[in-house]
DNA sequence: GCCCGTGCGGAAACCGTATCCCATGGTTTC
DNA sequence: GAAACCATGGGATACGGTTTCCGCACGGGC
């Protein structure tokens, strides 16, 4: 009685164990299952029943080991229920399933600190990829611990995807996958513009946003191109949240300035605004306008259903991914600054029911 | 000049470059990194500096195949943008954080056979813990599939979580975590009973699904309780998405019955009703009532705000992550039916603004 | 001054799989 | 008929850690 393992104890099967049940070797069941090697039929289908008779699955981590394993790409945002992440999470989830790849997923919740350690335990995993999601605060610390990142990663073969982030400067070995963030909010604004208003209340978010910013400035651009004077005592900074948006238009409704239209962050500020407008007896459209951004389903479950920036963020999951997956199938050869480094997808206004032009007082 | 490794090459650093590099043996850098056994402050010094100088960190799969290793927990469900999911989806990421648990995630899309590849998936990767997400079709098989999931995760030590979804019939090792979904059916339709409602538009999702055949029972016990007879006309089953709540009350306009009142299955479902009856010139709630399950976000974002019934669905992640992090450190013994592989948790009803008692026609 | 206990470092045996290299037996070719 | 060849299977090794077992050096007590 060999004093080897105890047949039937707990803990999984091991090829060994299905390779001596089968009486052949631990070499040719490995080849059976990998099927990248000649094996008879009559070997195949000893070591298949085997298999089968003792739900032989293999350890990923010895065959990531050897060499061999399914590439896994990490997901870090600042919270999953947010819903412009969790589609961009789809996005990522659904392209990397569709070759085979697995997908971890981390939330920071907007402290660098975490973030260090995931971006870690990521390359601890020795992950494919990491992909960051979402705006970022401080820019220029932000460049230095990107980079650092970027190199790190690198260095242990991995890739950093950035996405809605800003891309980074200098010659670092990061993707970068975009959207058309400023030129929304232009379009946005000149929506607005076009239909008549000339008070409105700009809600761009966070005001150390990177998003934020690049809508902020948008909307500064619009107004210019329209000549009208931008300002700044319409601009309300705060959160990406409802509760920002009630808050701030009620405010405004009590304190001034006055208003005809709001021009809101996201699409969740603008539900805040609107039930603000409402809770002070306002009607939208009819008495004040108001737009979002995003373009989350949200957006058109409101009433009225909110005209808003549509941003392709489950699209730009899918990219992200793809773009990790050909440079890594494209060949070792580091291709510095290569296009395809920063990718940037388009945006475009909706027009639902949110917007009429203002009433004449 | 040694054939070994050339320094400086690509992929990452291993422990003996690290031992190496600082004079010491392989053995040595292993205690002083994992700190389960006394070293020397000057080797630690020495050890640390070289870690840092080559940004070294451990391989995670030479590390749990030699025993070790961060324990894993794996997350499916049919979707990461559903807002119920996403919640109970950041509970167990967020405590699977908190105790140094990584947490990986895949989408089933509502395929059992993507279902059975991703627990095949995350068996082969050894994770501690595999948790189902969302309501189930099909009974009947769905039992029998699941508790081959179970019994096959067993056998491999980890553990199979079912969370909102029913919970399997004999002695099947996997743990359960529900709420009380039922009841909050019954006092959610209790609700819009003693406000005097009588004629109640019901949607209570496909009919196959396990959560909304619950939320028909509970609405219809009250219906009973309150000695209104349940008409089965004022149900319309369908998915759980704002076009079903927007068509199932279009047509109940125009077609009949008539009613004051839709309790519906989903918030969102109740969003897209809300957006039929106001585009059919009728106000919410003076002319009728409405109600929704769930109490995302969405709920408190409407206009007006969602009387509903609160799922504690973040809680729900969080708890299902401490069982099996409990089950685990309990000790190996599988404790076959003790108290604590069934857990339910409570709902309550969340009184907004969108119930008054009917108009006197 | 010797003995023994203590504290710490090194060598080696695993963990489970993939793959390289070689052995074997039968078939083809000259 | 012998040599070369092909197809197939087995043994050994590497992957990068952790951990056990051992031995060495040092210091204190008698």
């Amino acid at each position: 009685m060999s004093q080897r393992k105890v047949s039937g104890d707990a803990g999984r099967a091991t090829i060994r164990d299905v390779a001596e049940q089968a009486g052949v070797s631990v070499a040719s069941v490995s080849r059976v299952l990998s099927g990248n090697y000649p094996v008879s039929e009559e070997l195949r289908r000893r070591v298949m029943k085997v298999v089968r008779d003792l739900d032989y699955v293999t350890n990923a981590h010895a065959r990531s080991l050897a060499g061999g394993g399914t590439p896994t790409v990490a997901i870090l945002m600042d919270n999953i229920t947010g819903a412009a992440f969790a589609h961009v999470a789809k996005g990522v989830e659904g392209a990397a399933t569709l070759r085979g790849w697995l997908s971890l997923v981390g939330t920071t919740g907007n402290d660098p600190e975490r973030e260090l350690a995931l971006v870690n335990l990521m390359r601890q995993q020795g992950v494919a990829a990491v992909v960051l999601l979402g705006g970022a605060y401080d820019q220029d610390e932000y460049q230095l611990r990107m980079a650092r990142f970027a190199r790190s990663l690198d260095a242990a073969g991995s890739r950093l995807v950035l996405v809605g982030r800003p891309s980074l400067e200098g010659d670092v070995p990061a993707t970068t996958v975009d959207y058309d963030n400023e030129g929304g909010a232009y379009a946005m604004a000149s929506h607005l513009l076009s239909a008549g208003h000339r008070q409105v209340l700009v809600l761009p978010g966070h005001a150390g946003l990177s998003t934020a910013q690049g809508r902020l400035r948008g909307a500064q651009r619009a107004f210019e191109a329209y000549g009208v004077p931008f300002v700044p005592g319409m601009v309300r900074h705060g959160p990406y949240d409802d509760q920002h948006g009630y808050r701030a238009v009620e405010q405004a409704l009590r304190d001034g300035p006055a208003f005809t239209a709001v021009l809101a962050g996201t699409d969740v500020v603008a539900a805040g605004a609107m039930q603000a407008l409402r809770a002070a007896g306002l009607r939208v459209p009819e008495d004040v306008s108001i737009v979002g951004y995003d373009d989350i389903p949200l957006a058109s479950q409101l009433t009225p259903q909110l005209t808003t920036v549509h941003v392709p963020y489950e699209e730009m999951g899918r990219v992200a991914l793809r773009a990790v997956a050909d440079l890594r199938e494209g060949g070792g050869g580091r291709r510095k600054g290569i296009d395809g480094d920063h990718l940037v997808l388009g945006t475009h206004v909706v027009v639902r029911n949110s917007v009429r032009p203002p009433a004449r007082p």
